[in-house]
DNA sequence: CAGAGAGTGTTATGTTATAACACAAGTGTA
DNA sequence: TACACTTGTGTTATAACATAACACTCTCTG
C-alpha cells in the first residue's frame, strides 16, 4: 500500500523539510523533537507513544512518558506529523499541506495507513460543516478497511 | 446545536427501536445492555466510559469496567451507539441508518456533537476508497471547531 | 546580572481498556 | 432427565495511554 517512501534519502529531506518549516515558524526543532519525528518516520507504519518511548530509551537510561509525549504535542502542533484517533498512534505527515485535517485509508489487516489529500473529500467535508453554521478548525477522517495489497 | 431530541419520549422510543433491531438480528438487549443504552441516550452529549460506570453504581454497588466495557461493545457492534474516538466517549446512533460509518461535528467549545448523513460526504468518501483500490469496512469523519450556537 | 520563558527531567498519578478465569442461566439434544 | 454447549455476567488484576506538578537548566534580553 505505501510506496516506498521511507528509505533513508526521504528521512532525511523529510527532516530537513522538517527543520525549514520550523525555523520558519519561529520554533525549536531540539534534538528530542527531532529524534522523536525521525523514529516516526522511520516507521512503516503509524506508531504507538509507548513504542517509541522503548525506541529513545537504552539499557543505561529509560526515557520517561512526558518526553514523548511533548514531543509528539509539538510535532502535532507544527503539523510534521498526524494521529490516527482510532488507533492512538502517531504517524508522519506525508504532504506539505500544513493544514488542519487529517485523512487517511487504514488498513485493518496489515495495518498499513495511507495519507490521502483528495480535493473533493475536502469540499465534501467543508460544504457539511457550512450546512450546519459549524466552523472548521480539523477534521479527521479514518476509513477502516482492507486495502489493495491485503486483498490478493 | 443540538434539537430538542432528548426528552422521555424520544428516549424511550429509541429504546423500542433498539429492542427490535436486537429482537431482528437475533441478538439480546438485556437488562445491563439496556440502561447502559440509555444512560447514554440521557446524556446530551457524548459520554465517557468511566462516567457511565458511575452511573450504573451506586453506594451498595461499584461496578467493574468490564460491565460497562462489554456493553458499549455490544451496543457499537449492533450500531446502536457510535464511539467518538477522538474524545474517547460514546453517543447514541442517531439515525436508524444500521450502517458502518459515522459521521459528526464536535463542537470543541460545547463539547455538543451533531451526528451527519450527508450523502455527499459518503460518496466523496466512497470514491476516496475505490480510487486507491482500497474496499471499505467502516468510516469515521470527526469535523473539529465552533457550533453556530457558540459562535454567539 | 536579574528576570522571564522555553525546554527537559522526574515523580507520581489519572484515564482508558482488556485479559483471564469463575460461575450461572438458558438451550438443544441424546 | 442428564449432558454438553453457548452466552452473559462477576471479579481480580493488570495493561495501555496520557497528563499534572514541580524542579532545574539554559538562553535571551533589559
Amino acid at each position: 500500500m505505501r510506496q516506498n517512501h521511507q528509505h533513508n534519502q526521504c528521512i532525511k529531506t523529510a527532516l530537513d523539510r522538517a527543520k525549514h518549516t520550523c525555523d520558519e515558524s519561529g520554533v525549536k526543532l531540539t534534538p528530542i523533537r527531532r529524534k522523536v519525528l525521525e523514529l516516526i518516520l522511520q516507521s512503516h507504519k503509524p506508531i504507538k507513544a509507548y513504542d517509541l518511548l522503548a525506541q529513545l530509551s537504552d539499557s543505561d537510561h529509560m526515557e520517561k512518558p512526558p518526553t514523548v509525549y511533548r514531543a509528539l504535542d509539538f510535532l502535532l502542533d507544527n503539523h510534521l506529523i498526524h494521529k490516527i484517533e482510532s488507533s492512538n498512534s502517531y504517524i508522519g505527515c506525508e504532504f506539505e499541506h500544513h493544514q488542519l485535517d487529517s485523512k487517511f485509508l487504514v488498513c485493518d489487516k496489515c495495518h498499513e495507513v495511507k495519507e490521502l489529500l483528495e480535493p473533493k473529500l475536502n469540499k465534501a467535508l467543508q460544504e457539511a460543516g457550512s450546512k450546519e453554521g459549524f466552523t472548521i478548525r480539523q477534521t479527521n477522517v479514518e476509513i477502516h478497511g482492507i486495502c489493495a495489497e491485503c486483498k490478493n
